[in-house]
DNA sequence: AATATTGTTGAGACTCATTCTCAACAGAAT
DNA sequence: ATTCTGTTGAGAATGAGTCTCAACAATATT
């Protein structure tokens, strides 16, 4: 976590009149410090082993909070729990995801990109987001 | 459903060693003779209405096996519930959701699926299956 | 610095989709 | 008809996430 994040992070939760107590402060410095697609109770669990004590429910409103205010990023890859990811200096990208190690790699295509928008008008729809999932055997699997 | 439909049904069922009951020959009818994207419960009550009773679990067990048969398939749009379509003389296409009103759009896009592919081998990725919804406002929400 | 105000916390109850358990039951093969 | 074995329904259990509420703590006010 750099100083500005933690700027950043202050000076958003003041500006939606949220405190800035330790617990989300922990919480958000467990994010900024790990590039990890991770579910909420693996954050808990990483917060529980530096021996920092903040509740399930605490982390499960805290993540809310940051994904609302753009600090982290969530997908669902189908199995009912939100994985979550910092969002500092990254720009968008979907995800590819290995189904026997779970190893996920991230891409970017902006031809996809193009075409998705594409398609959103042939339908006369507006896109507001997507999510796209690519799922198979990473090399090391494929074997 | 069509007789083919229901040839194609015991022939399956009979080839896995499962057994052909009432119950599951009504759930397979009601998937058959609907388009639309439902969770179990909206099966389940469209079964009761028609003054069929078939148990939530037993629902549940069918639609499980109907999809790893290859009968229907199924989406998760990021609330927790299977949204299971049938998928009989269906070939493979993606989903434009409206997050408003909820209406569903299908659509196949060859660019896209042959980009994905790239993105896959880009990554010494093997694909294996993909999930890719856009998610917008349809036009009569857009107003 | 002390106080008042208001948002936050932890613990556990609750929700909801889904799965499990198990005894009664019913296809299918013989 | 009998036997074998898979299936069913009812309700308990699971698990991620949300809610409730009383104790508490960050800020604003004095
Ligand atoms: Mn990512
Ligand atoms: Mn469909
Ligand atoms: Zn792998
Ligand atoms: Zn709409």
């Amino acid at each position: 976590m750099t100083n500005q994040n933690l700027a950043q992070f202050k000076s958003v939760f003041k500006a939606e009149n949220l405190k800035i107590t330790p617990q989300r402060l922990e919480v958000f410095r467990e994010m900024c410090d790990s590039d990890e697609h991770r579910e909420s109770e693996k954050i808990y669990l990483a917060l529980r082993k530096r021996n920092i004590h903040v509740s399930r429910a605490t982390v499960f409103r805290t993540m809310d909070l940051l994904y609302e205010n753009g600090f982290v990023s969530r997908m669902d890859i189908g199995d009912g729990k939100w994985r979550y990811e910092h969002w500092l200096d990254c720009s968008h990208h979907d995800h590819l995801i290995c189904i026997r190690c779970g190893r996920i790699v991230e891409f970017f295509d902006p031809e996809i990109e193009k075409l998705q928008e594409d398609v959103c008008s042939r339908f006369d729809y507006q896109l507001v987001r997507h999510s796209h999932q690519l799922f198979g055997m990473c090399k090391e699997c494929a074997d």
